[in-house]
DNA sequence: CTAAAAAACTAACGCTCGTTAGTTAATGGA
DNA sequence: TCCATTAACTAACGAGCGTTAGTTTTTTAG
């Protein structure tokens, strides 16, 4: 907190004129960020049409709101963890119900015949892990922008690296 | 550390008869693991032939690690940050050179016209991130082994999702 | 312009933490 | 058996943390 308030040009008790606890603004960034998560993928998802193309669409929205929110990303993955109870149910709770869009997605391509008969479960989890990597390497990058690096992983992701 | 003594019928000052200091367990946790890795990693890709089935040999080798010492792999790949200088550079260096392996998995796999034309740096930081969330999810699995999760995973990397 | 509300300040509390000092008990080789 | 080493103990230090109380300054509204 007090860290927080330097950054503020503030003293740290003063911070708690805008905010009650530091657990708070946890809670705050954690539930900010699912929402944001949630009605990036939603609108992303309903805007194409096919499995393929769906979870494409699923992976790049997801990319791309990790990196337009690296440092707040960086919280969600791993910080939630210090949350009190009841938040921590809830958060874990709100997590399965977003990994659940990913795992449909993934069943409706096999149910289509598009994708392979995968785990949709370990597939899901597969695909979200492999994003994960993004928040915290890509701050400067110079030889792609993140929408071309979100591309190359959903093409991995989707299409396997094997020709 | 008290928590810790407490877990070994200890008192916390005790601790300190067999360990320095705190950051040292740290320091031998990361370290350890990063031993680990690049032998297991090693023998693993020694022991086949073809860029595929090399690439196949180093993630299933890395999955075992991680599901042989999930507590460890966890500090592995978060609590490394809180090291100090000249750990943490270290340590950096040292994961460098171990995507650095899969980074060239992969190239040889594009030079031999196996893989596709991926960007090598960001197709390796994909696959082991792609890995990272077995760790924390499969302590008590009934549905797949660990060694069965560790091969779907594989091949989702490897081959992609799509037929 | 003035009163109320918001937001800053100073000071400090209470707690936890990693760690040290000094001492006592257990262990193991000569 | 004796002594040196090892490893446990009790007690406490000093620092850092989140937070609260009380006060003063700044902003806002009528």
């Amino acid at each position: 907190m007090r860290d927080l308030a330097e950054t503020l040009g503030i003293e740290a008790a003063s911070l708690y004129n805008h905010v009650g606890s530091k657990e708070e603004i946890l809670q705050e960034i954690c539930f900010r960020m699912a929402d944001e998560f949630f009605t990036s993928i939603e609108s992303a998802i309903q805007a194409v049409e096919g499995p393929s193309e769906r979870l494409h669409a699923a992976i790049g929205a997801h990319l791309r709101v990790i990196a337009a929110n690296s440092d707040a990303s960086g919280v969600f993955l791993h910080e939630w963890r210090h949350m009190r109870e009841p938040f921590l149910k809830d958060f874990r709770h709100m997590r399965r119900r977003y990994e659940g869009i990913f795992r449909e997605l993934i069943e409706e391509g096999i149910s289509a015949g598009v994708f392979k008969n995968v785990d949709p479960n370990i597939a899901a989890r597969t695909l979200l892990s492999a994003t994960n990597w993004t928040y915290e390497s890509y701050r400067p990058n110079t030889k792609f922008s993140s929408d071309q690096v979100a591309e190359l992983i959903t093409t991995i992701l989707i299409e396997g690296i094997t020709i």
